[in-house]
RNA sequence: GGCAGGGUGGCUCAGUGGUACGGCGGAGGACUGCAAAUCCUUUAUUCGCGAGUUCGAUUCUCGCCCCUGCCUCCA
């Protein structure tokens, strides 16, 4: 069954529709990012890498896409970082962000439209929670917090599937003092000396960490859009509460389709990093080339867990090689828009099904080589291949260099080979082979072809 | 305890009311002086367990076992 139309599975139904923007033609979507104080992990990798290759198939598809990705730059963990290392927080933040685009940009994800700083939309966010204190959906609590009221919000728990009384008897949640309800949550936070603080209708003080989510959100969506995305982990309380606050404030029906990724697990555990058992990009990418880590992620469907393992990453790198083994016989790449063929195109319909998009590339790419082979005509297949692997974000890199690249001394090997041919021609097979075998042991490996010999570096 | 999502070959990961996609790995073959790469063949009578519905279930229903997540900050 062919899927000629976009299906997405929407965390607020709980089931898979079709989708339909607000404006024809248009889509408004926004993604949760993170709160910057550290480096990303490979959990905030995957939602870089999936909402990527959402937005590209989203403009693929012909929309035009009005992505949003925010930065959480004032919160509790900033602050204690800064504190900790002496710096400004917004020093911290700076560098944090910086090193988010190095990562993103590592990682092949094209930048979104806008990536909107919390500390750069006070305004909208003030004026978002006076409107809520304004028509009594908020209020201001002994310690000076202004807070939200969950139980003057009907739909509270729709997105999450719970009901105010389940969560409280089963909560965790320290009940304070000024709450009306163990639930409510902090909208404006009461300053201490020596925070960072703006200046408000209820005193010097800053924002909570949901209402610069709804607040940025609609003022670069509007009060209805289409999208909203991020980790599984933050439905519960963080999207909930963004639907409590935009839906009081304004009018609009906030986001419409919620899409939510699962976590990276490590021996089946969260990775967290609560639970210390995280890898930042970086790290993995001292040992794995980041594209490689994208391929991994693109083997799981973005919504089920994700075991990240030494293991898993080695076959992903196998077979990310074997793709840019197509891309290296097929020479020159040729760009190309539109030609993805019919059964990818119906996985990426289907909620973005990453595997079965993969699996349709491996059956042009084992036809391409099969053709290649026998000499038979590749183009079609070759058009279909490069506007798969753009849709996806890999195999971006030249295919050459891909095999080649590292601490290599080019030269020596290319001189290395001259020699073991010469030896070939001569049939001393035993000086070839003992060449081979030198640069075997060097990590470089040699492939006899019809055009000459090449090398690779594995 | 409540809610949510899972348990598919050696590993991994899709999927479907009619005996299972792809990747990695393994085996055999073609090619090669030998390799590498590539291609071909092969690698689950079987989809956690038990029952039910059905002509037929891995796919639907019920029960059970196990795993993970959320219910607090977390992508």
């Amino acid at each position: 069954m062919k899927q000629q139309h976009l299906v997405v599975y929407n965390s607020l139904t709980g089931s898979k529709q079709a989708f339909e923007p607000l404006v024809p033609g248009q889509v408004g979507m926004y993604v949760c990012g993170v709160t910057v104080y550290d480096y990303c992990h490979v959990g905030h990798a995957r939602v870089m890498v999936m909402f990527d290759v959402i937005y590209r198939w989203l403009i693929n598809l012909g929309y035009t896409v009005n992505y949003v990705r925010n930065f959480t730059d004032v919160d509790d963990k900033i602050i204690a970082r800064a504190n900790e290392r002496g710096i400004e927080m917004n020093a911290l933040t700076d560098e944090m962000i910086e090193a988010f685009h190095v990562d993103a940009d590592a990682l092949g994800c094209l930048r979104p439209s806008h990536e909107p700083r919390a500390t750069l939309h006070m305004d909208e966010m003030i004026a978002m929670i006076r409107a809520l204190v304004d028509n009594g959906h908020a209020y201001v609590a002994d310690s000076g917090d202004v807070l939200y009221a969950v139980r003057k919000f009907s739909g509270y728990g729709q997105l999450s599937g719970k009901n105010i009384d389940e969560l409280e008897s089963g909560s965790r949640v320290e009940v304070d003092e000024g709450k009306r309800d163990p639930l409510d949550f902090v909208l404006w936070k009461k300053a201490k000396p020596g925070e960072p603080s703006w200046d408000s209708p209820w005193g010097e003080g800053r924002p909570g960490w949901h209402i610069e989510c709804s607040a940025m959100s609609c003022a670069h969506l509007g009060d209805s859009f289409d999208i909203h995305g991020g980790g599984m982990d933050l439905k519960f309380p963080h999207h909930e509460n963004e639907i409590a606050q935009a839906r009081a404030a304004n009018h609009g029906d906030f986001a419409r389709y919620w899409l939510h990724n699962g976590f990276v697990n490590i021996n089946a555990e969260k990775m967290s990093k609560s639970l210390g058992n995280f890898f930042t990009i970086r790290e993995i990418g001292e040992r794995y080339h980041p594209e490689v880590l994208r391929m991994f992620m693109l083997g799981t469907h973005y919504r089920s867990p994700l075991d990240f393992s030494d293991v898993a990453m080695d076959a992903a790198k196998a077979g990310l090689d074997r793709l840019y083994e197509t891309a290296r016989r097929l020479g020159l790449k040729q760009h190309s828009s539109d030609n993805v063929s019919d059964s990818f195109a119906a996985a990426m319909n289907d909620d973005f099904n990453t595997p079965e998009a993969l699996a349709a590339l491996f059956d042009v790419c084992r036809r391409i080589n099969k053709n290649l082979d026998s000499g038979a005509d590749v183009s079609a297949d070759m058009a279909a291949f490069y506007a798969m692997t753009d849709m996806l974000g890999i195999v971006q890199q030249d295919a050459q260099a891909w095999f080649q690249a590292g601490d290599v001394d080019a030269a020596r090997i290319e001189a290395l080979i001259d020699e073991r041919n010469q030896a070939r021609k001569d049939r001393d097979f035993a000086r070839a082979d003992a060449i081979r075998d030198e640069l075997a042991a060097e990590g470089i490996v040699l492939e006899d072809g019809a055009n000459g010999t090449g090398w690779k570096k594995v």
